[in-house]
DNA sequence: AAGATGATTGACCACTCTGGTCAGATATGG
DNA sequence: CCATATCTGACCAGAGTGGTCAATCATCTT
């Protein structure tokens, strides 16, 4: 059959997916072998090859099958109807940490290849759901927000750049933490007191950029 | 001669050097190809192995080369008797760009191996070095800081990870601008108007993350 | 039970590239 | 003119590449 990768139970299907959005997220395209997308996923190489016919069409059944997540999953379920900053940029974060539990594989691939963009050239069909991506991706911090509850004394833009640096720069340290931990099971359980971190801080940077209208700031001295 | 290599002139040492950590730095230890290096360094690939013996030999040579100059050039010449938070950062911020013109290729080196220091045994004498050079590293923005102008109302840690986390951002976006121009020529001359979008950005840090003594704050409306 | 058809495999292919060697060429200096 | 240090690329065995295919296995139909 034709499309015989369709056919297979699911669970056979994301893991021969997972294996190739490993491989080639850790090692690029070209260097990226075959061989060992098959012996990860547990399969025999000719099988590989049965399903895909070559090299090129599999890398792009993942990039197509990673869009599709990213849009399917995170980007078209965002409220805008949330006019709150912070709020939106919650509900953006817990959402993205779901979608990153369950999807982990896929969405690695896509952030290398589009950090890598250069030296790959997307087949047609795929650069406008590239680029309507981006368009959405670009507007989930502003697109609807009320920015008149910021301190009026630092430009909006830099306000707004300052706060996606640093909650990235948690993300960043979060994800560092997790791999020296070793850390493996994704569950809301075990993820509680790194959401209760994150909240905090969400706290402190409202406190910091948006007006105080109470004048709470001068209890200076302790 | 045993160490022909340290006999070549400099410019020599250094194209070979900048050939090898890019190529090691690009595809790590084990892709990392030889043949890429020599023909990248001008030199013919016998030659390669006439100075170094092996590649394990040349890697480790590398990594060596790349703390030392870490050390002589950035880290030893922070002047801690700079109390002012922000000053220092600018110090470091600026020394860092410095070093970074001038030594690029070593100083990605250094960020990969650290990275990905889980699949690296280090040389038991470079584990000092690596241990010594963390340890100042560490304490780059808290040793001898005046901690008394941060404002109260938000606990020291944060507003410092917060300030590290944006600066860090800042930095990611210009490495990013300046990929996507193909800037090449890191005179001072050129990086003029990135320097002064870094101090308006430490003005507004500084700005939000000191006591406002002076009780500025309040002025809301436009 | 026999046959047919689709699913799966790994040995195999031609080819590229690997780290490393070494006989010979070239440069240097006495 | 020799001796020694420097430098080279053809060459090696081995590993790994993307891709093929005859053979096996599984499932279903008749």
């Amino acid at each position: 059959m034709d499309d015989a990768f369709q056919s297979l139970e699911k669970e056979k299907q994301e893991r021969i997916l997972n294996a190739a959005f490993k491989e080639f997220s850790e090692k690029g395209y070209k260097q990226a072998s075959t061989n060992q997308i098959a012996k990860d996923a547990g399969i025999g190489k000719g099988t590989l090859f049965y399903y895909f016919g070559n090299k090129e069409t599999l890398f792009n059944y993942l990039i197509n099958e990673a869009f599709e997540i990213a849009y399917r999953e995170y980007l078209s379920r965002i409220d805008f109807d949330e006019t709150d900053f912070f709020n939106r940029i919650e509900e953006m974060s817990v959402l993205k940490w779901q979608v990153y539990a369950r999807y982990e594989r896929a969405l690695s691939f896509m952030a290398h290849i589009l950090m890598h963009s250069e030296n790959y050239v997307l087949p047609e069909d795929l650069v406008k759901k590239r680029q309507k991506a981006e368009e959405i991706w670009g507007s989930l911090l502003t697109r609807n927000i009320d920015f008149s509850k910021f301190r009026e004394d630092i430009p909006k833009e830099t306000s707004l750049k300052f706060i996606r640096w640093t909650i990235e720069g948690f993300r960043a340290e979060l994800e560092q933490r997790f791999k020296q931990a070793d850390f493996q099971d994704y569950t809301n359980e075990n993820l509680k007191p790194f959401y209760e971190e994150f909240y905090e801080h969400l706290d402190h940077l409202k406190k910091i950029y948006y007006k105080n209208s109470k004048g709470e700031q001068s209890k200076d001295v302790e």
